[in-house]
DNA sequence: CTAGTTTTATGATTTCGGTCATAAAATTGG
DNA sequence: CCAATTTTATGACCGAAATCATAAAACTAG
């Protein structure tokens, strides 16, 4: 997370996207950096039949699709609003302009890519390895100590629909229907008017 | 990759492991920052039944397992040497005082995470969405054209078993042999002397 | 308030890749 | 050089999750 002071130093706007809008497409060559000022933004892949896989969703202060400008790469996914939000756009140059001249706000965007990488190598050998349940309560939990920094022990309400939780997984909503509900009668989590909490 | 030079004068040193000798372990905390001199060193996860995933094979000058070392974080797979193999190891301290004071160094690492989060994302959805084919021909790829650089017009000849491509892409290695066969049937890569050329 | 949409739910059926068994070919190491 | 190990190969069978069909419940927007 760049601080909006020095966003503005280095010429980033504002810009507003409405829900279910496409930021910028699979494959397309990196212009900005991109920065969550206000909504939910999600980096998501299709396959030819129209599968969804989540990579990431970004709220406020997060940045996202950096990777790729770091390399002369293209973007393994789109970005899609996923509702109404407003986003800090800066110009490619100008963001390494600005890393160069802040070598704490680049040490902390070594984290961010840390982080996410390590999210990443996760989700990766849990999806190639492990059972629907087992994969769910993984996402959950990561959810809850890595990216809302809740205590293990401290309940935690998911915020994610069946539908995001199975293209975050890999797996299909009925699929996890039914794994959640199990779940719940294993005692792994518990349901209250649809939500999970665990 | 840091040059000897660098991570000499900041105290690294050098030293040996056998094949199969495991580096460190999973969920243990990082303390080295540590990069190939020679050899092969793979990071792999085992689930319950011992199914493998590789999240990546490492060679000469290349540096593996940073990611942990910027957060509080524990190593999401182990590091196990895949051939006898030299690696230098530096104290995370001596790491960090060395980034500080080369942000040329620091930016190269930045790029090198980049990349691999590139490579992850790729390979999440892949093996997310994909079928075994696919996942093959996308893998045998990115290895291609992103690792050993090679341009995608010009053969290349892959040198991992097919139980390396199964555990690169969550796949058993039936499967990959059967997959293999039928893209050469379909002329997608050919075979001689069961070393697969792309 | 209500029609329309999205999300959750559940049963029946199918399928792709996993599993199991076995063996030939190739490689390695002592 | 040869025994032991690893890698590649192939057929038969199985099963977990995907797919398909349908509907109730819960939201949402006008």
């Amino acid at each position: 997370m760049i601080s909006e002071a020095l966003l503005m130093q280095y010429g980033a706007h504002k810009f507003s996207v409405r829900k279910k809008e496409v930021l910028f497409h699979l494959d397309s060559r990196p212009q900005y950096f991109y920065q969550v000022h206000q909504g939910r933004i999600k980096m998501n892949y299709f396959n030819e039949d129209g599968k969804e896989f989540i990579q990431g969703i970004f709220t406020a202060g997060q940045s996202f699709g950096e990777p790729p400008l770091f390399e002369e790469l293209s973007y393994p996914a789109q970005a899609e609003a996923v509702e109404d939000s407003v986003l800090w756009k800066l110009e490619k140059s100008n963001f390494f302009t600005l890393l160069k001249a802040n070598p704490e706000v680049h040490l902390e965007l070594t984290k961010v890519l840390a982080s996410r990488l390590h999210y990443k190598a996760t989700m990766v050998a849990e999806i190639s390895t492990e059972n629907p349940e087992h994969r769910l309560l993984k996402l959950i939990d990561y959810f809850k100590v890595h990216i809302y920094d809740i205590p293990i022990e401290t309940p935690y309400l998911v915020e994610l629909s069946r539908q995001q939780l199975a293209d975050l997984t890999g797996l299909r909503v009925e699929t996890v229907i039914r794994a959640i509900k199990s779940l719940e009668k294993k005692g792994e989590l518990s349901l209250d008017a649809h939500k999970i909490r665990r």
